[in-house]
RNA sequence: GGCGGGGUAGCUCAGUUGGUUAGAGCGCGGGACUCAUAAGCCCGAGGUCAGUGGUUCGAUCCCACUUCCCGCUACCA
């Protein structure tokens, strides 16, 4: 059986820094990455950086950069936030690289060898930053200068020859494959956006410019550079040494798993990739994601309404931890989610702080008062032990198939749950009443240990550095995370020695 | 304008293949305990499940209409 795992970010346009929304999606993709090696799978892990264009190719312009200089250093902005957020992506692209070029131009070779792409003209509005065509009604005038009615972006009449792809043609085609391939498109409604789009009718799509240079160069006509979402798009095969076919990589992760993306990309991943790479003959993806958007307050994030919050800011003054806990906690994912400083704090009390960390700290605190830290080699599970234990075997496969299915609110809430169960547990055990009953007390302490142990584990995605913190209690470490042994109930060592930890997440104060 | 999704406790959201007292977390109020980051545990407050009408023995869940919100899409050119 395959046991390979190919998930990737978008890449990212670096026009402009990072901000909260390429933060979530990459930290959703390595929620996702983290868990399946966990369970044991090979995972490749891929995000980077789209960098051709128009948009590009200006904005290095107005700083009076070479292109390719100024993307170094935006690209660099975002490999840095790799290692900020704590990624664990394998790989990290740059359409700018050769191998990506290599695979990008190979594409091209195909589709025009096989009639699916050909040379006519366009003449159209188009917006540099919206990489769009408007048609006359979706325009209007502001201050003298015709703007698109959607994104209020500046428009410039265009005309040139252009080749183009023949998506029309694969309207039936797509149809046909969203409908044997169910799970596609996620989530639901997202889907039923998707699919009476291409119901309504495809046009052929334009994917070459010849107003600029900033880009892939057509391998059969060098006036023209190719379209960057047929570039970038690509990109997602070049990382897997495409188009060498019988590569290793190739062969064992495509088609990708789950390419995680923002809802406003949907349509470049749900539609006019397949339709690339049908007509190019190669398997599409197996599934495309659309997340929400992360607002602030109520809205989006933007410069005039002053409500940007920074994910380094917030890291800096939150924690890493912190920041990935609440954005896979508290956005209902497929939604548009909300982030506040307050909400946030609110979510490190009371989960992080209270339910978590503290019961990591009253267990081996209770133990180090009472036994020293020792733990027994003389531990009987009575029917209670057994019961809270099991929570873990019981919905093994459960847990799997929320992962599988991107169900990520019912896999944390699980844990949450498990949380109070834990914290409930060491309650209801009262201990600190059963100090003359030795084998009792070491019962209760190691199966507290267990059950801190396991809801650990799951953890591990969501929260990694932490869950690494606490695995050393037990001597524990990353090679000890494995989602298979939240069933055994014995994996602590007996006869062994724990060892204290920190405080995991400090209280959060308000004073107002 | 068309299509689709949605309006459930102060807040964020679950849920009901139609059936006795509609759920969780946070927030709030009270209680018992003491191992712990004054954390944790228990109890509670109570929302006409947007509105109206219909189907039904019975609807929050089905149907129709109204209204509000959101997404996609189109057009009046």
């Amino acid at each position: 059986m395959k046991n390979n795992y190919y998930i990737t970010t978008p890449i990212y346009y670096p026009s402009a820094s990072p901000h909260m929304g390429h933060a979530y999606s990459s930290i959703i993709a390595d929620f996702f990455a983290r868990f399946k090696r966990m369970q044991g799978f090979n995972v490749f892990y891929l995000t980077g950086t789209d960098e051709h264009g128009q948009k590009i190719e200006r904005a290095a312009k107005e700083k009076k950069k070479d292109p390719l200089v100024f993307c170094d250093e935006i690209s660099k902005t975002f490999k840095d936030l790799t290692k900020t957020l704590n990624l664990s992506n394998d790989d990290f692209i740059r359409t700018t690289e050769n191998r990506h070029k290599k695979s990008a131009k190979n594409i091209w070779n195909i589709l025009e060898k096989k009639g699916e792409i050909y040379l006519s003209k366009y003449s159209g509005w188009y917006s540099v930053s919206d990489e769009a065509f408007y048609t006359e009604e979706e325009l209007e005038i502001i201050n003298g200068s015709k703007v698109s009615k959607l994104s209020g972006s500046t428009v410039e009449w265009v005309e040139e020859e252009s080749y183009f792809f023949k998506l029309s043609k694969w309207q039936e085609p797509l149809l046909k494959f969203y409908s044997e391939n169910q799970d596609f498109i996620l989530p639901i409604s997202r889907k039923n956006e998707v699919l009476s789009f291409v119901k309504s009718g495809l046009k052929d799509l334009s994917v070459s410019r010849k107003s600029f240079k900033w880009g892939i160069p057509v391998p059969s006509n060098k006036d023209h550079i190719m379209y960057v979402w047929l570039d970038a798009l690509t990109n997602y095969l070049s990382a897997l040494n495409y188009p060498d076919e019988n590569d290793k990589m190739y062969k064992s992760f495509w088609p990708a798993d789950l390419h995680i993306i923002g809802k406003d990309i949907l349509r470049f991943h749900a539609v006019y990739w397949p339709a690339f790479l049908l007509a190019a003959d190669i398997k599409p993806p197996k599934r495309v994601y659309g997340h929400g958007w992360i607002l602030s307050g109520d809205q989006k994030m933007s410069k005039s309404k002053g409500n940007i919050l920074d994910p380094l800011q917030i890291i800096d003054i939150y924690g890493l931890d912190a920041l990935r806990y609440y954005l896979i906690k508290e956005v209902s994912f497929g939604n548009d989610g909300n982030i506040s400083k307050e909400k946030l704090e609110n979510c490190i009390n009371s989960d992080l702080a209270n339910n978590y960390g503290n019961l990591c700290q009253r267990v081996v605190s209770f133990s180090e008062k009472n036994t020293n830290l020792k733990i027994s080699n003389n531990i009987t599970f009575n029917e209670e032990d057994k019961s809270v234990l099991s929570n873990y075997s019981k919905n093994y496969d459960k847990i799997i198939s929320f992962v599988d299915n991107q169900d990520i609110n019912s896999y944390i809430n699980f844990v949450v749950e498990q949380l109070f169960v834990a914290n409930k547990y060491f309650n209801d055990q009262e201990p600190w009443k059963k100090k003359s009953d030795l084998l009792r007390l070491n019962t209760i302490i190691y199966t507290s240990l267990e059950l801190i142990r396991k809801v650990t584990i799951l953890l591990y995605p969501i929260i990694p550095d932490t869950s690494k913190k606490v695995m050393k209690i037990f001597n524990l470490n990353l090679n000890d995370i494995k989602f298979e042994s939240i069933k055994n109930d014995e994996f602590i060592e007996k006869d062994s020695q724990i060892n204290k930890i920190g405080i995991l997440f400090k209280k959060i104060v308000k004073n107002d």
